[in-house]
DNA sequence: ATTATCTATAGATCTATAGATAATGC
DNA sequence: ATTATCTATAGATCTATAGATAATGC
């Protein structure tokens, strides 16, 4: 029985289209910041505000959310570098992808890339977009287009992941607090440097 | 029955020390790769050949074996930097715990720290050794004592973790087959442009 | 006799699904 | 009438433990 003096309050009733954002939106906080198997899809449903059973109904499974998340991930962070961007500049849109909140989405869409889920269709997307974000910075970084200019893309990548999943799962002062300008200097540095062909 | 014909193999008996010290390092590869929640003590008692009670008999539960592992990363990780170290000979013992393959314990060690599993007493040991880290990052690299300075180091960490992290958990080439000699140039740049104050 | 190891199992999740209910739209 | 949402539950793990077996040491 529904708790009878509770006040069993009816829950607004968003749609198909208000629902399925809603769960993504959830399952991606959830999903960055205690990865897939940490993560329960009760959790997520709850986040959400609706019945788990919903998850299965719009996404099939578990793993069909974590892939739909990832796909969301890759795409909106993949819009911003268009062609003839400068270094700074890109390295003021990453900083942009770091510098938020832990309750802010945009760590989150970065450390997803980072979460592994034992799903081969999930891990397939995952090291896809790594790959194309890894070329895409080394070809704005300029110079050859070579292995060694690749292999210094994909560090840079990396330690920008890295500051990105400490400050989502770590309360690590100062950097957990750190505002996006005290971010903005250092990240430019890191990016000039590890990516200027010695 | 246990397969009558399939020569029922006995184990052979290591004694308490030697299967404690197996399933260390069996539990630091599978958490470090797969996460505390990702990873069953079934798979780590299956890695270090040995039954699944065990576990239990010697770390009393598989959240005391993560507590065991983190104590033993931060501390063979800690004993490296001595006092006098210049900052280049730093960022080449980050190097030689970054560089191992994916199989190496070097690696995971690093990793180790980045995990979470719900556990309070694990993640008060894992912050404080990433503290007691930056801290002493922070004073080999010299300079002012100050907020900003540490701020510097714990960027280093992190983006030193990232490499770990995307070296250990994705096959993304050529970072992941990239030699110590490759890696460690780009460390001592990442190093010496993040902690050198402007 | 002591101690390491294994067997068997209880109890607690967790995901997925079949089918019931309730809200919306024509 | 259609579609969104929820209820109830099956089936599959997963961790922890009590107690049995087997190897070692005196």
């Amino acid at each position: 029985m529904p708790s009878p003096d509770a006040t069993t309050t009816p829950r607004p009733r968003r749609g198909a289209a208000g629902t399925r954002q809603a769960l993504l939106s959830a399952a991606r906080g959830r999903f960055a910041t205690q990865g897939y198997a940490g993560t329960t899809v009760r959790d997520i449903a709850d986040d959400a505000g609706v019945n788990v059973s919903l998850i299965n109904r719009y996404f099939s499974s578990k793993e069909g959310l974590f892939e739909a998340c990832l796909v969301r991930a890759a795409g909106e962070l993949g819009q911003s570098v268009a062609g003839g961007i400068t270094l700074d500049e890109v390295a003021d849109l990453i900083t942009a992808q770091i510098a938020g909140p832990d309750t802010s989405e945009h760590p989150h869409q970065l450390v997803m890339l980072l979460r592994t889920s034992g799903d081969d269709r999930a891990e397939q997307i995952r090291l896809e977009t790594l790959r194309t974000y890894a070329a895409r910075l080394a070809t704005v970084a300029g110079g050859d287009a070579d292995d060694a200019q690749l292999l210094r893309a994909e560090l840079a990548l990396s330690a920008v992941f890295g500051m990105a999943v400490l400050r989502t799962t770590t309360s690590l002062e100062p950097l957990a607090s750190a505002s996006q300008e005290e971010l903005a200097g250092a990240v430019r540095t890191l990016v000039r440097a590890l990516l200027t062909p010695p």
